[in-house]
DNA sequence: ACTTAATATGCGGCAAGCCATATGTTTTGG
DNA sequence: CCAAAACATATGGCTTGCCGCATATTAAGT
């Protein structure tokens, strides 16, 4: 489902605040949990997982769970182009993601990242 | 007005089939006229103009007129990164702009931009 | 001045998208 | 087994967006 992604998919994707955001945010940071995205951008958590869960069905992230918390991330099969276009946003626009990056920081009780022990 | 292109405006200044297809070729080709884009899109000219008119105002095209006809060309004072972000998709999607790029080869009593003597 | 070509805009009408609230599911801890 | 935390989804309402069609505007040619 992923390899035809068009542009026009992708725009329509990122065509809203919310979602435009947490991808942003997720490529910057590598993995981010719902609750923490949730705190990030002070949105309701309802709101956050609709809207993670339209990015989910397109194909631009991809969902893990461990235990209570379920982990999402850029999707391993995002074409290059994607990854180049959102390193590129990243890279040209710091301070349009500083207070969801201020809020991440001050964030309590974040969840640790499992250590994988096999 | 072009400063503060947020990555959310551009995105939804894209989120559609039209523009999006119509941004990526002047990016490519440079400038083009309405009625170029009428025949590569194969869309009604209403709906062509509209869609440029929304992406005049957003900042993303310029328009100029010569004569009888309209040519529109990305916004000079475009954002670097959008630029880059539009050659890097253009670079990776070269076959989805191919049947627009056909039809314009194609296209019969093409105007010619003025060689412009002072 | 008149006609034609190129382009722009106004106006409903319909479809898609977004939101808040409420409720369902899964996991953890006791 | 029960309660609480993390997350997901369903529902109804409202807003936004897109389209087709008709009409207005501007410029060129005769």
């Amino acid at each position: 489902m992923v390899e035809h992604l068009t542009p026009t998919m992708v725009f329509k994707c990122l065509a809203e605040e919310t979602r435009a955001r947490m991808t942003l945010l997720i490529a910057r940071e590598g993995e981010l949990c719902v609750c923490e995205l949730t705190a990030a951008l002070e949105q309701s958590q309802p709101k956050i997982s609709r809207h993670l869960a339209q990015l989910r069905a397109c194909g631009v992230l991809e969902d893990r769970r461990q235990g209570q918390w379920v982990y999402y991330r850029l999707h391993p099969h995002l074409p290059d182009w994607v990854h180049e276009m959102l390193k590129t946003i990243l890279a040209a626009n710091r301070n349009w993601l500083g207070p969801e990056l201020q809020r991440l920081e001050r964030m309590r009780n974040r969840p640790e990242r499992a250590t994988i022990c096999a």
